[in-house]
This record gives structure tokens, sequence and C-alpha cells, in this order.
DNA sequence: GTAAAAATTTACCAATAAGTAAAATCCCTA
DNA sequence: TAGGGATTTTACTTATTGGTAAATTTTTAC
């Protein structure tokens, strides 16, 4: 049915790797094919433009052209950094799925499990307001059926949410948490702080105000800790001892 | 610089109103304009299949060609009942937000906030995996700026959150709730349950299954309920009597 | 059964889409 | 300053888009 709109993958391509990632550059000068800085550089402009532009119109509805011409490029020029519409919006989400992890703070970095959670939710709030439109274009691959980013979300998102788990688990068999659904719990995390990246319009819109505000977030972060935090608190720690469950 | 995707809205036609709302018959049979089932039928068609694609690639992303021929008819006998593709979207969006506010149980219903909590989220819960195409495209919406449905959003949501908002603090007065921010505690359960709507697919690549089971809508519910219950629990309620904040 | 209204199809259009191929220009380095 | 790779532009192709106008078929009412 949709088959229309995924033409051929037509790979027959033999233009400088758009794709490979910013390895470290080989050690001489004489390497063949380190990408120039200003290379580089106009590669970020472009991401940077598509993201925009994948965050507003999602995948199909984003036109070459008008990334191109909102940074001043032509769409050839602009196919000359990245072969195809579909390697850029790989790219995108590589490397927006790549800050996302990085920028996470470890559950288990902290031994409070209370302190660990404020740290992860501030950190994934704060993420949200500095890069909305990398969580917009990730969203929207996902509400479509992650039909072009799903391995790489199963393959990279899949084991740091087991290790979280894992956490949690430890935690709750130490009795320091209550035994709660750990991965239903990340999942509504990841929720709602996304929530304030991709839904920032609707909520300002909703507070009758133009954005949201530094206290706005601040509140927020205030009450989703809340939330998870009492959650989690053992329940009826006297009557049920540690390792009951 | 999106003017071009965007063009002249061009209202001069005659049609019959397909965007008339589903009024009650005019008591005579004699009444010019009152629409045929069969073509409240065929709308109803139409409108079920293009929530699927808006929700799939977005406003730009779906094309009115690919619809049509979804459910078997051409593009023109589309265009027919519907004079454009805004006016077709705008209506999937009405009715989305129709049903959205409909089913929704009011919280002040039950006198015990506990259960009215859980009564409403559950009906969210409910509604987004019996509808969750029209939770997606409503998200797409929202995500792009809310650029065609702002107003509406605006305009029929606003007064419901703050009514919302009213009761949540009447029995904060009355000293059975904590006083927590009760509009984001809104915006959260919102996004906490449409997410389940909207990222089903995600999930589900997580848990390394097809598709959410009922167990799991139950322990979404379950721990969604205990943390917006457990947050509410008055804090220290003890040596904090009710009126002090 | 026939006229009118409703529904559908045919024909056409201008704009835009992604992508290929090749020519032209820029710019760094030897 | 000349060579050569990196970059940009020009030209072109094929397909699809939303939309208008009008002709045609089907259905309905009388």
């Amino acid at each position: 049915m949709t088959d229309a709109r995924q033409p051929s993958p037509a790979p027959t391509r033999r233009r400088p790797e758009a794709l490979s990632p910013p390895t470290a550059a080989p050690a001489a000068e004489t390497a063949a094919k380190a990408p120039t800085a200003s290379r580089l550089l106009k590669e970020q402009g472009i991401l940077t433009e598509a993201e925009n532009h994948f965050a507003q119109f999602g995948f199909e509805g984003a036109s070459l052209e008008s990334i191109a011409a909102a940074i001043g490029i032509s769409r050839h020029n602009l196919l000359y950094y990245f072969p195809n519409k579909e390697a850029l919006y790989q790219r995108v989400l590589d490397d927006v799925l790549t800050q996302w992890l990085a920028g996470m703070e470890d559950l288990s970095h902290s031994d409070d499990p209370q302190q660990a959670l404020r740290r992860y939710i501030r950190a994934k709030l704060r993420y949200s307001r500095e890069r909305p439109n990398g969580a917009k274009v990730f969203t929207k691959e996902v509400i479509a059926g992650a039909p072009r980013y799903g391995k790489a979300i199963a393959a990279r998102v899949g084991p740091l949410l087991k290790a979280e788990v894992r956490t949690f688990e430890r935690w709750a068999r130490e009795g320091r948490i209550a035994r709660v659904n750990f991965t239903h719990l990340m999942f509504i995390i990841w929720s709602v702080t996304q929530a304030y990246a991709e839904q920032e319009a609707q909520f300002a819109l909703l507070l009758g105000k133009p954005a949201l505000t530094e206290r706005d977030y601040g509140k927020a972060e205030e009450l989703i800790c809340r939330m998870v935090i009492k959650a989690l608190e053992p329940d009826a720690a006297l009557d049920n001892p540690p390792g009951a469950d």
C-alpha cells in the first residue's frame, strides 16, 4: 500500500561517506578520507536544520529543498553531503539518540535512590528543554511505528532499559524502594519528560503564555520527582519486611 | 518560509457542506440539506482512513491519493466529500477531540478523590488503547506547534483543564489531598496516558513483544494510579493540619 | 418512467518532490 | 602557479502532489 512512498534504495553511489560517524581522525595528516573541519561544520549545519524540519513536518513532510533553502544552499549541494533523504534522517536520529544516551545520568551513579532519581529526572528534563527538536523527531518516528529506526532503538535503548531496571531491582531487594513494575516506571518517566519537549507549545497555550519558563520546568520537575519518589516509598514497611514479596 | 506549503485557501466552493456536524435531523423529511445516511457512512469511512494516514504520515506527509486508494475510491471522489485536505484534517481532529472530551470521566463525578482519579486514569488509558490513531494525530499536530488546531485546543481543552484544576483545589482546601501544582499534574496524567497510545510500538519493542497486551495496560494503569495517588497523599498530615499552607 | 439531485469519473493543470549526470568552479597544496 | 581533489551549480528526468472544471453515471423523488 505504501510501497510507492519507499522507492528502491538505490545505494549505488560512490560519494565520500557522509554517513561515517565522526570517528577519531587517523593519526597522520595523510589520511585519505579525514573529513575537513569545514566539511564537518557544514554537515552540522545541515543536520541542525534537518532536525528542525523533520521535527515540524516529519520524514515524509519535510523536503530537502526547504531544508537546503533554510541554510542558504541548494538542494543539490545538500545531496552532495548526504546521498539521500533517508540517510540524512538516519543521521539526525543517530545524533539525537547518541546525545540522549550520553547526557543521561546513569541511575546507579548515586547510591541513594532518591538522589539518583532526582538527578536522572532533572537531566532528562533539561535535555528536553535544550534540544526539543531532537525529541520531537524521535517521537514522530516512534508514533509512526518506528519504521525507519526501530532496529536502532531496540539495539541501543533496550540494553539501557534493562540496566536501569536491574538497578531498581537491586534497590528493591535491599528494601530501599517499593517493588513496582520498573519497566513501566521507566516508560512513564521517559514519556513525561519527553512530553515537556514535544508538547511545550500546547502546555504554554493552556497556561496562556507564549512559552514555558524556567519556573514552569522547575514546577514540572518538582512534581515529577514527587510522584516517582512517593510511588517508590516502601509501602507499609512496618508490617511488610523486605523480601516478603 | 513555509508559505509555499500553505496555498491560498480558495474557499470559493459551493458544494454540499461536508463540514456540517451531524446535527439532529430537522423534523420534516423535506429538509433540503439533511445528509443521507449513506453519505454519513461514507464520510465516516473516509475520516477513519484519514485518521490512519495522518497518524502515520502527519498532515504534510499524508496524501489524499493514498487515503482515497485505501478505501477504494478515487481522490476526486474524496474531494467531493471534503473540499480540501485542510478541511478533512480539521474534521478528523474535531472528531478526535470531541470523543476525547466526551469519553473523559469528569473528575468531580465521584466524591472520593482516590476513586475519581482511578476512574479518570482508567478512562484515559482505555481511550488510548481503543483509538490510538486519534491520539497520534493529535500529538503530531501539537508537536508541530499546533499550527492548524491551536485555537480549538485553547478553546475546548482550556476550560476543561481549568475546571479540573478547580476540583483539585477544592479537594486540597478540604484537606483531602496535598497541594501540588494541579495544572502540571494534569499535563503529566495526559502525557502518560497518551504515551501508551502513541508509543505503543516502542514500548512493545522494548518489551520484546509484538504488541502491548491487556496485562501490560493493566500494569501501566496500576503504576500510574499509584504515582498520582501517592503524590497527592496529604503529607505530614499529623503535624500539618489542613489549611496551614 | 422521468426529471432532478447526488455521486463518480475523466481530463487537465501548475507546483513540487527526490534523485541522476555531468559540467563548472573553488581552493589548497606541492 | 599549476594540478587535482573538493565543492557547487546547471540541466534534466520521472513521479506525485492538491486542486479545478466539466462531463457522465447513478440514485432518488415524484
